[in-house]
DNA sequence: TTGTAGGCGTTATCAG
DNA sequence: CTGATAACGCCTACAA
């Protein structure tokens, strides 16, 4: 059995409160015992039990955080960003996967619940009035990350990056290139960020530069290189004039779509342009390197845990949508034909 | 304030070791009070506080990870392979990320033991003399992933695959291509793995076709994209005759010296032939595609995860050194010189 | 400044 | 089969 703390106040010849008092300098105690306990509680490698000592506090200085896919290099980098400011504050991360399933996502934050975390941050898919419901009717702070609510703003906190602007920006770069008969090989319908305010930023654009947008120009495709490949196959195979570039959901959609291409000897970018999104990593792996919409997932991880945290702690926080900036990054896989 | 098991007791009209007994199915209760007290429990939504649970228990259901590098790609294979089983079994997991830091990898294993976990499963990166101590004494079961202790085997229990193996595989594959001018470009030295075991495999083989081991075709750099393509350089500038081939220690890596090779003219595979290690997804993204070491990650933390609940829930476990198995994939960045 | 005692929400032991 | 009641390990008024 572990050394307790009445071990310790035993051992220094003092009540247990006092041996509380100096672990926690909650009160003030005499240097004289408060050096007598220290003593003591290092020689017994003394830690108190934070089971115990959240039953009776409250809290446990444990964040969950609830993501679709772990294994997916965005949420890689997102949870490492979670992860640096946490450790930094003394706060452990809980990590679930939900597979983008709105059951398990309903059960994991009661899981949450259940393991008296102190608050969560969530990484939906689609954040409808389901999940909203069930988020605000928990007693524990909660943000969202990377995928803001779909029922609207300022109902739930909410850190994430502006997808109906990043994807405006990548086409309106594309019509700044030159290019009038852009595609687009976005994420799937059912991801609110991706099916959405992505092809409501890529619709509007073209709206905007008066061009009508095209249905068999667009194609919403799973977050895979299979998916995107096959996506990009159709919109070659369904199209008797072929667009000059395309805008992806993702950088695994684009390369995916590059390889496709070569596979039917169309050159990137000679013939077509391509446009990835996230910035990943692996986007300058490749020949050409993939032009993208730069995202920092880390940065997002940390604004959300610092949010979350500082709500945690009682600095009042305001409900809203915090935006990460994002950034279009010129590489190889864009021509310009104009100018 | 939630509900409690005592609001439970009350509005049942029963004691709350009732109450207890039908939550845990410890001991028989009679059929009238049970369907009461679980419409009680149902109506209120009660769930059982798990601090005070553990508190008393001695279980939280939470096993911990600790790994050196969340957003890498083959910690989120393992992860996700953990996470599979323990979602099944009913334990979360707790992750961790320690930076490969001996002094964080130790502070995480008595941050996890603070939390009372029930277990943990380690993926370090030169598990030591000072960190077998360190996990030995503590009172909690704990696995080692990805990575065996680097003073010996049996001492604790592990899951990984065997990197002397599955490198000695990769160089006689490319000895068995007619290739003799073997170039390493492994991950770094203080990574037992790959400092040790797999160097040790890469040199073994090589000996017993009777070559002897070049030191200028030996470069150990880190898992990253720069760090490989640094060391491709430098097997480049600093030897007169080029090898015929290249086994690297990631796909990261194999990737990286490719690109490098590109910018010198240096063809793949028709001047230099590339063996990646991982098999990591991405590596049918290039052209040409990777052969490669297949590890299963996913399986491997699948595997140990399994180990380490079957250690928890008081099966025996046998403390020994479980491999998962490797396999060759050849794709096209590997030549043959022979028949 | 220090100690006593009650309580946090459960499980488990022991009588009934 | 059921119900008190004592732990579990710690924090925190309340007293001294």
């Amino acid at each position: 059995m572990a050394v307790t703390i009445e071990d310790i106040a035993k051992e220094a010849g003092v009540s247990i409160s006092t041996v509380s008092r100096v672990m926690n300098g909650t009160k003030p105690v005499s240097e004289e015992l408060r050096d007598r306990v220290y003593e003591v509680i290092k020689k017994n490698k003394f830690k108190p039990n934070t089971l115990a000592r959240g039953l009776v506090t409250k809290k446990t200085n444990m964040i969950g955080v609830i993501v679709s896919d772990i294994s997916n290099v965005v949420f890689g980098a997102m949870t490492k960003g979670i992860n640096s400011v946490c450790e930094s504050k003394g706060y452990t991360i809980m990590i679930c996967e939900s597979g983008g399933e709105l059951e398990r996502e309903l059960k994991l934050l009661e899981l949450m619940e259940d393991k008296q975390i102190d608050g969560v941050l969530f990484a939906g898919i689609d954040v409808n009035r389901v999940l909203v419901d069930s988020i605000l009717k928990r007693n524990y702070p909660t943000v969202l990350v990377t995928q803001e609510a779909s029922i609207g703003d300022g109902i739930v906190d909410t850190v994430v990056h502006n997808n109906t602007k990043a994807m405006s920006d990548a086409v309106q770069f594309l019509l700044d290139n030159g290019h009038r008969r852009i595609a687009y090989l976005g994420g799937p319908k059912h991801d609110f960020s991706s099916g959405k305010k992505r092809l409501q930023g890529y619709k509007e654009t073209l709206l905007k530069a008066g061009i009508e947008p095209l249905d068999s120009y667009i194609e919403q495709v799973e977050f895979s290189f299979r998916a995107g490949y096959e996506g990009m196959k159709k919109i070659y195979e369904e199209n008797s004039i072929l667009p000059t570039a395309v805008v992806a959901g993702s950088d695994v959609i684009a390369v995916a779509a590059i390889q496709f291409l070569r596979n039917v000897h169309i050159d990137v970018p000679n013939d077509i342009s391509i446009m990835g999104f996230d910035d990943s990593d692996f986007s300058t792996y490749f020949q050409p390197e993939l032009s993208t919409v730069r995202i920092s997932y880390y940065h997002e991880g940390e604004m959300a845990a610092q949010e979350l945290i500082r709500w945690i702690e009682g600095e009042t926080t305001e409900v809203k949508t915090h935006y990460v900036p994002h950034k279009i990054i010129r590489r190889s896989t864009i021509k310009a034909f104009n100018q």
